[in-house]
DNA sequence: TTGACAAAACTACTATCATTAGCTTATAAT
DNA sequence: ATTATAAGCTAATGATAGTAGTTTTGTCAA
C-alpha cells in the first residue's frame, strides 16, 4: 500500500457524490470531502477548480448517471408504459442520489462541452419518449418541459418534506403522471 | 435622527427578503445583512436566532406574501380562468421575488404555528380554486400535489435558467397549465 | 540503475463568515 | 432623575475556501 492516497479526478468526484447523497447538498465542503479521503483540504485543488468546479464536475456525473438510469428503465418500452417507467426511474434516482440529484438540477455550464452534452441527453430521452406521441418540434420541447417540471417539482417537493399532510406520496405521484396522460392524450386527439 | 439604528424584527426580515431578491439567496449572508442594515453582524441576533433562524422567519413572510398574492390574483374567478390566474401569478410571485420564493419553498417548521398556518394557508388556495372541478378528500390533495409540483418544477428549472433551449417560455408554462387542466378534465368526467 | 520531471500531496497563511461572551449605552417607563 | 431592558458594540473562536510555495513520490527515459 503506497504511502500517497493516489487520486484522481474521478475518484475525488465519486467520494464527493457519495458524501452529498449521505450527509446532504450543504453538508458536501472540501474540508469534509478532504477528510473522508483522508488527504488534507488544498490537496483537492490538484483534482478540482475549487468548490464551485466540484459542484459543475458532480453536476457532469449526476446527468449522465441519471440519463444512464432513464435510458435503462424505458429501453423496450413505449406510450403510457415509457412514460411511467421514466418517472419512475427519475423519482428513484432522486431519492437513491438527493445529493447528485441537486447537482444534476443545476443549469449545465456553458462553457463546458462535455456539461452541454450530458445534460442533453437527459433531454433527449424525455423527448425520445414523447415523441411516440406524435410530438414534433416545439410542440415536444413545450410537453418536455412539462413534464420536467412536473417531475423535478415533485421529487424536490418530497426531498424537502414540502407536502404536509400524510397521504401516500406514490399514489400522488401516479395520478401526477395519470393527469399529464391523460392531458397528452387530449392535447394529442384535437 | 437618533444614534441607535432602532431596528425590530420585522424591518430585519424585510431587509433580508430584499438582499435575497437582489442579490441572491445564496448571497444572503449576516454579514451582507448586517451591513446593508449598518450595524455588525452580532447585532443582528437580537432580532433572529442566526443564519437558520433568519431563513425561518424569512420562509414565513414567504408563505404569506405568496399566499396574499394568490388569493388576490384568483379572487372572483373561477375553474379554468381561476387556474390560469392562480399559475400567472405563482410564476409572477417567483420572478419577482426568486430569493424569497426560495425561502418560502423550503418545508415549515414543524414547531412553529405560525409558519405551519402560513404555508397551509397557501395551500389552501390552491386547494379552493381545484374545489370549483368537485375534487373532495383525497382527490383533492393528490390533483393539488401534482399542480404544485408542475409549478414549482417550472420555476426552479425558469430561475436556474435549466431550460436550455431558446424557446418562449411564457408559451410553454401556458401549455402546461393548459395540459393540466385538459387532464382534469377528462379526471373529473369518469 | 539512476536521475530527472511532473504530479500529488503537504505546510503555512489569509480572508470571510457564523457564533458566543461579555460590555456599554440609549430609551422608555416609573 | 432613576433604573431596567433591550439594542447595539468589541473581542475572540472555530469552520471554511482559497493561495503560495515547498516537499515528496511515482514514473519514465537515458
Amino acid at each position: 500500500m503506497s504511502l500517497r492516497a493516489g487520486l484522481d479526478h474521478a475518484a475525488v468526484i465519486q467520494a464527493a457524490a457519495e458524501l452529498a447523497d449521505t450527509k446532504g447538498w450543504d453538508s458536501l465542503t472540501l474540508a469534509a470531502l478532504a477528510e473522508h479521503l483522508n488527504i488534507r483540504a488544498p490537496s483537492l485543488y490538484n483534482h478540482v477548480a475549487g468548490l464551485e468546479g466540484l459542484r459543475r464536475d458532480l453536476a457532469v456525473l449526476g446527468y449522465r448517471e441519471l440519463g444512464a438510469c432513464l435510458a435503462r428503465a424505458t429501453i423496450g418500452k413505449a406510450r403510457d408504459e415509457a412514460v411511467f417507467a421514466l418517472a419512475n426511474a427519475y423519482r428513484a434516482f432522486a431519492r437513491q442520489h438527493p445529493g447528485l440529484y441537486v447537482a444534476a438540477s443545476r443549469a449545465p455550464d456553458p462553457t463546458n462541452q462535455e456539461a452541454q452534452t450530458a445534460a442533453g441527453e437527459v433531454v433527449e430521452i424525455v423527448v425520445a419518449v414523447l415523441a411516440a406521441y406524435g410530438l414534433r418540434g416545439d410542440a415536444a420541447i413545450h410537453t418536455t418541459r412539462a413534464l420536467r417540471s412536473a417531475l423535478h417539482g415533485f421529487v424536490m417537493l418530497e426531498a424537502n418534506a414540502g407536502f404536509g399532510i400524510p397521504l401516500d406520496l406514490d399514489e400522488s405521484f401516479r395520478q401526477m403522471v395519470q393527469l399529464f396522460l391523460l392531458g397528452l392524450q387530449q392535447q394529442t386527439h384535437t
